[in-house]
Formats: structure tokens, sequence, C-alpha cells
DNA sequence: CACGATTAAATCGCACGCAAAGAAATAGCG
DNA sequence: CGCTATTTCTTTGCGTGCGATTTAATCGTG
């Protein structure tokens, strides 16, 4: 596979068609998700949460009580993923897990008094990980909106505003 | 846990707070994320290959031959992932994998000619989610740039006005 | 009430993503 | 040259994500 200076010059050309991975917006999110993560570790690391269970957290300080399907339909995760990552917060004592009486079939998850407690501890969470970000508070806020678009638009959940539904 | 009225105003409150799951940028990120890889399945399952797989293709596609870590650096992933990766697009007959003779630490990715050729069925696909997506180009490309932006952020390549040289 | 359909969790298998530790080769320095 | 430090890749272990299957409970219909 030797390169000539022709070879190169036609897969630089091909390289700048659709399939160039700089102009991907996947990649782009991709990436910048991998890359949050990996700033927050350290961050959650000292409460003792991994980044998808802080998300689980910060929905049960909103709404306590709900069933593992809620909080699935929150994150857009299934049981498959919620179930054992549940488990272990609840080995490390922030919630329990209860079959509802009212229906068997569901598990209902519940903070303790420590998962409540975690709270107060989470709260400075937010603002430090602002300061790692490059942006205005506007220029964030357009940003978030428009990848909540983006994920409507890719979960199927088109809002009409000029999507045509199939 | 009983909720009272004012119980569940409190609890608002506090949501409406700096921890509220709707209001933070890395909740969007990761979410979109996941649409995306979602999204993605079924049409990359249709060429073998998982995300992540097809990432790795578009790189090599783009410039062959390299290590694993000039692979790692482009897609900011490390060798500890890339490495069962590869060699499963080994197994799949899509890449070779070879000892650097010049440098034995390094092992050097080469498109096989079917690695070659899977690049002719791919050529679709960034037309096929575009259609899944509802923003006009412009937005997308802006949407992509500030996503970009904050990647660099995170990774603490900070660029305050120009790539300043360390 | 019976019974098939649906729903909610759990379980299993596989592929990431990454920290940590290990192995092999090279670089650097006295 | 010799020896340590560094680089590159590999391996191991753990925690997601998710398709597929299973189990148990509830619903809907007759």
């Amino acid at each position: 596979m030797q390169n000539t200076a022709a070879d190169k010059i036609a897969r630089d050309r091909l390289a700048a068609g659709a399939l160039a991975l700089d102009r991907q917006l996947c990649f782009a999110v991709y990436s910048a998700g991998l890359a949050f993560s990996r700033r927050y570790k350290p961050i959650l690391n000292a409460l003792g949460l991994t980044y998808p269970q802080y998300l689980v957290m910060l929905v049960l300080w909103e709404e306590d009580g709900g069933s593992v399907k809620d909080i699935g339909e929150r994150l857009s995760l299934d049981s498959a993923t919620l179930t054992p990552l549940l488990k272990r917060l609840e080995e490390g004592g922030l919630v329990t897990r209860e079959r509802d009486p009212a229906d068997e079939r569901r598990v209902r998850i519940r903070l303790t008094e420590a998962g409540r407690a975690l709270r107060a501890r989470a709260e400075p969470v937010p603002a430090m990980m602002g300061c790692a970000i490059g942006l205005q508070s506007e220029a964030l806020e357009r940003l978030r909106a428009d990848l909540e678009h983006l994920r409507r638009s890719l979960s199927g959940e088109e809002e009409r505003g000029g999507d045509a539904p199939a």
C-alpha cells in the first residue's frame, strides 16, 4: 500500500464527501458525550456515583418514588440497563426497591435518607461543570434546546413544526 | 412518603434549581448521543458494523494504515477500547493488524479489500440519517461546531481566542 | 370467571469505555 | 554501552446500553 501523491489526492477528495468524520454531527455528539462523562468522573467519584447513576439521582431528586419504567422514560433507558444500576444504588444505600403492592409488576424506587442527603453534596456540581465550559449561558441554552430537538427528531417524536410525518 | 401539596411545591422549587435534569446540557448531549446510536443501529446492522466500529471505519476511509494510537487520537478513545474493537473488525475481514517493523510497539491497522469495498455501501448512510433529522443544514453545522467547541472546552483544549500552543 | 394479550422487571449475552496493571519495545541519559 | 523512563499495545475488571428472552402480574374479552 504505497501511497502515491495521486492516491492521496483521490482519498482526500473522497474524505471531503459525506463520510468525512469531521462533518458528522453524530460524531460531534458522541465525542462531546464522552468528554462530558470524563469530565464528570472525578467529581462524581467523590460522591460515589457514576455518570448514569448521577442522572438517575437527578430524576429521583425531582420526583421520588417512581417505578423503574418511569425513570426509564425520563432518561430514555430501559429496564435492562436500569435494573442493575438501581441494584447498585440500593447496595450503596441511596435507594430502596420495593414491589408496588397495588401492582406487583412494578418496582418503586425511593430515596433513602442518605440518598436525599446526597443532594446537598451534589448541589455545587453544575457550577463546577459550568466552569469547565467555555460558552455563555445563552449559547448554552440554545445548544441544549437544539440537542433536545435533535433527540426528539431522532427518536421519532416529531413535533410537526416543519417535520412532515411519514 | 405521602406528598402534600406543600411538599410538591417545595420539591418543584428545588427541581427548578441547578440540578434540574431538563436544564442539564450534559443530559441533552448524553440523550442525543443515545438517540443517535439507536437510530444508526438498524442501518449499520445491515453493514455488519456497530456504531463505534463505523466511526473507526470513517477514520480508516480517510487515512488508512495508522496505528491504534493514531485512530484513538482521532476519536479520543484509548487502546483498551480500540484493541478489542479492532480485533472484531479483523475477524470480520475488514482490516488487518500488523506490528510496524520500524517500531514493534506499534500496530498498524490497514483496510482489506473488503474494508475498502464497504465504503461504497456506507456512502448513502449520512443521507439516510439526514432524513431523520429535523434541522436545516446551516443549523446542523452550527450545532456541530458548537459541540466541537464544547468538546474542546471539556477536554481542556481551551483555545481562548485561538489555540494557544502550550 | 377463564384465558390469551399486554405490561413491567429481571436475566443473559455482547459490545463498548475506561481505569489499572502488565508486557514488550524504544528512547534518553550518564 | 547499560540502565531507567517512556511509549505502545494488551489484558482484566467493572459499569453501562441494549436486543432477546423469561417470568410474573394485570388487563381485556367473551
